[in-house]
DNA sequence: CCCTCTTTCTACCATATGGTAGAGAGCGAT
DNA sequence: ATCGCTCTCTACCATATGGTAGAAAGAGGG
């Protein structure tokens, strides 16, 4: 064959994030993803050996590009609590309107195996421990509301995955997938988190 | 038979919440179903003539449960925003805690098809209209931050239920799932929304 | 030209699953 | 007793699904 080495095994997995995000991991066949990629389903049993292991990759992957995102936003902004944590919903909120199923994703861990919850856990800790760390200095300054910084961590990413996954929540007050209402969306997200956090 | 009419009904569509809420629909077979209570599968389907109509019994019950206890939350609650944010947030972890899948089953309506999801919508729909209506008017009488209330309902709605729903999220911030900790959560949980609702 | 490596596909297979058909058992009414 | 109603079960069936075996088809090196 001709294809550039790679392009189908990414293809692959992107189809599959796509799917397993939105309908979640046991409602997806490997026809289904085979189907989207246009491939047989032998294809995807070459580059994955099984569809356990797919998931493993496809868990992975997203863990890592999300990572990224987070990462570059924290990076990029000034170091002011509310700031960070503004930049951080700005940067998060793109890919997960463009493509929903990556937080969608995120969520289905907790509906799998705990093997698999615990690899990405264990992948994630590090994060975690810096945004716990981080939040309880700033605390301690005075530049957020004293709180639990573990909960605080938990509740935010609460707010934003449940916000940015469940579509059916949106639809039901009546707001619109526009780009005004994702305009405003992006603003009450940003004003709701902020007063929760604010000291 | 022996059994009083209407237990077999029941401890089928209990142990379908359960299932379904905590493991995703498509991944519970009627087998398991039927082997948690302890019945044959076709006796599950005596009940409910196909897993799409035991889903659709599930998701009403659940529905009617739920809006239950929010009801009499809100009414036993002093007529003021702050207090029954507060009422309704203690009056929905309770359940909530005792039985994840509760939660669970609500957010897994996202991952439904489409029917089944707005079948959902529309029921829960005048309470959703009812609690954006009170909200405006107390964020008009300077009750509340003055915010775009259906969104405000739906990120209230996230928080509790992401927080609720996700076990591994609470893991990765260290948690732990004993009765302090409950209270904890409880306590962090109100103060996070309330700080975000407060004017 | 041919050998080998990589990649994809066709042909199957075993099992799990939703669902149908119908038998049997308890029980109240006639 | 027996008829009928309710409830549960055993026996099957068709299909979907994850996975195996191995053939074909290019591509590159010798």
């Amino acid at each position: 064959m001709v294809t550039r080495k790679g392009t189908t095994r990414a293809s692959i997995l992107e189809a599959s994030v796509d799917l397993f995000g939105s309908r979640g991991f046991s409602a997806v066949s490997l026809d289904d993803i085979a189907a989207v990629v246009g491939v047989a389903k032998q294809t995807v049993l070459y580059w994955f050996p099984s569809k356990d292991e797919l998931l493993e990759a496809v868990l992975e992957q997203t863990a890592i590009e999300l990572a990224a995102v987070i990462e570059a936003a924290v990076r990029s902004a000034p170091d002011e609590p509310l700031a960070r944590v503004e930049a951080v919903i700005k940067a998060v909120l793109r890919p997960a309107v463009r493509r929903p199923a990556l937080l969608g994703l995120v969520r289905e861990v907790s509906r799998l195996s705990p093997e698999h919850a615990e690899r990405l856990t264990t992948q994630v800790q590090p994060f975690v421990r810096r945004a716990i760390d981080y939040l309880a200095q700033e605390m301690q300054a005075g530049r957020l509301r004293t709180a639990d910084p573990g909960l605080v961590v938990a509740l935010s990413y609460a707010t934003v995955t449940g916000i940015a996954t469940e579509p059916t929540a949106l639809r039901a007050v009546e707001w619109e997938a526009t780009t005004a209402g994702l305009r405003r969306l992006r603003s009450e997200l940003t004003e709701f988190l902020l007063a929760a956090l604010r000291p």
